[in-house]
DNA sequence: ATATGAAATTAGGTTATCCTAATTCTGGCC
DNA sequence: GGCCAGAATTAGGATAACCTAATTTCATAT
């Protein structure tokens, strides 16, 4: 009766390995050390090779480990992290659209209900939704059963200098960021042009359409990611 | 900046624990005894054993529990349990209402979510339903920081018969015994009459309005819950 | 070729939640 | 008052997911 999941299903602190392997190895799918997961999910280093060791030896394995090398998923690791990406994702757009939810209160209820929403859940709330492609934040949500397709993003902290640039997404992990990013008006689908670097770890910025330009921090340039426009 | 919570939170497990402990005992709020939490919860009598003596020490502590003689929720075991009937009964309606469930599907997707979703959810939830009475199985739905009323629901399997009833209510486990409710048309609020208890443990029963009756096992009579009309 | 510091792993321990097997308590019945 | 069956508890162990402290490996810089 019950039809054999897609992917697996993993307890809630496997699926953060997984999401955090997957969103670390970045699209070229390189191999992730044990140091930059343990920073990334706050916990100590021997927790992270513990945890490898036991993702590449379940059957089937979710990742492939090497001592010393860091790992990358499988097969079977990357479509669990997708789906969970997808849930993440979906559940962001609908705490935002249907329960009024502001753009930087949706990660953390997210990054929670992921883990245990069903995939009736995730089915009916895509459905209400209209089968959306992006989230809040700007990201794309992937299909089911797929991985998101991926743009050419570059943080806008390292963006050339005059030339035209549209925001693809911001990073959604930090709320105070987002409030910012919101108040100065760098949305999503927003185009812009880097005037200048300035000494004081800042940029000035203008937004296209708009007089007169703005400066922001480096570090808040880290959280806004551009592609050219009219892609 | 975190304002204290008014119920602890507390761990998917001790929930699971103290919602039961809450809907064993009953409005007169027996004492529950560990077989019967152990039945619930499908784990083992020693498991059992070893929580209620982890929910007496906590501080403040969850139960009043006395080594042979069962368990009772304290002032603060019962805030807990009620939130989390709170969570699952908005939890169903809004799966039903908004998510387009079946009222046979709500139940486990509540049961399991009810433990993760914030208070925020929790709010936005009931905003968007308008702040509802009543979940679809016929349950009350506590008020934010409260117990339920109660309503002197009797099974249909023990009403008087030829004595008019209306349905309050069905239990909401069981998706089968659902359905086959449904079918028959047995939705709370419907009114009813026992005509006779037959031999092959059934009862003969006619819903008002219509003209003939029919006959449903005991079974499923423990599951549809009967006040006295027009209360 | 070797030394060295960062990164990673191993060793050993904790807590939460569950289990089986063994033991003890309790309430009713003669 | 003593016996018994069922209920409950204690004893001892497993697993998942953490931790700190000790040790090993690797890559690189002389
Ligand atoms: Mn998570
Ligand atoms: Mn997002
Ligand atoms: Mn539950
Ligand atoms: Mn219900």
């Amino acid at each position: 009766m019950a039809a054999k999941p897609f992917a697996p299903v993993t307890s809630e602190s496997i699926g953060d390995y997984l999401k955090a392997i997957l969103e670390l190895g970045g699209s070229e799918e390189l191999r992730v050390t044990t140091k930059a997961l343990a920073e990334r999910l706050r916990v100590r280093t021997p927790s992270v090779t513990g945890m490898l060791q036991r993702l590449a030896a379940e059957r089937p394995a979710l990742v492939v480990y090497q001592k010393h090398h860091g790992v990358q998923l499988t097969a079977a690791g990357k479509r669990r992290a997708w789906e969970l990406v997808r849930h993440h994702r979906l559940l962001e757009l609908f705490l935002h659209d249907v329960l009024k939810y502001s753009w930087d209160e949706v990660h953390d209820e997210a990054e929670r209900l992921e883990h245990f929403i069903s995939e009736r859940f995730e089915d009916r709330v895509a459905a209400i939704l209209g089968d959306p492609e992006i989230d809040p934040h700007g990201h794309i949500i992937p299909h089911k059963y797929e991985a998101a397709a991926c743009r050419d993003e570059v943080p806008l902290a390292r963006w050339a200098l005059q030339t035209p640039a549209t925001i693809s997404s911001v990073r959604d992990r930090d709320p105070a960021a987002l409030r910012e990013i919101e108040r100065l008006g760098f949305m999503p689908g927003t185009g812009l042009v880097v005037e200048r670097r300035n000494a004081a770890s800042s940029l000035s910025v203008r937004i296209a359409g708009q007089a007169d330009g703005m400066r922001i921090s480096l570090d808040l340039a880290e959280c806004i990611f551009v592609i050219a426009p009219a892609g």
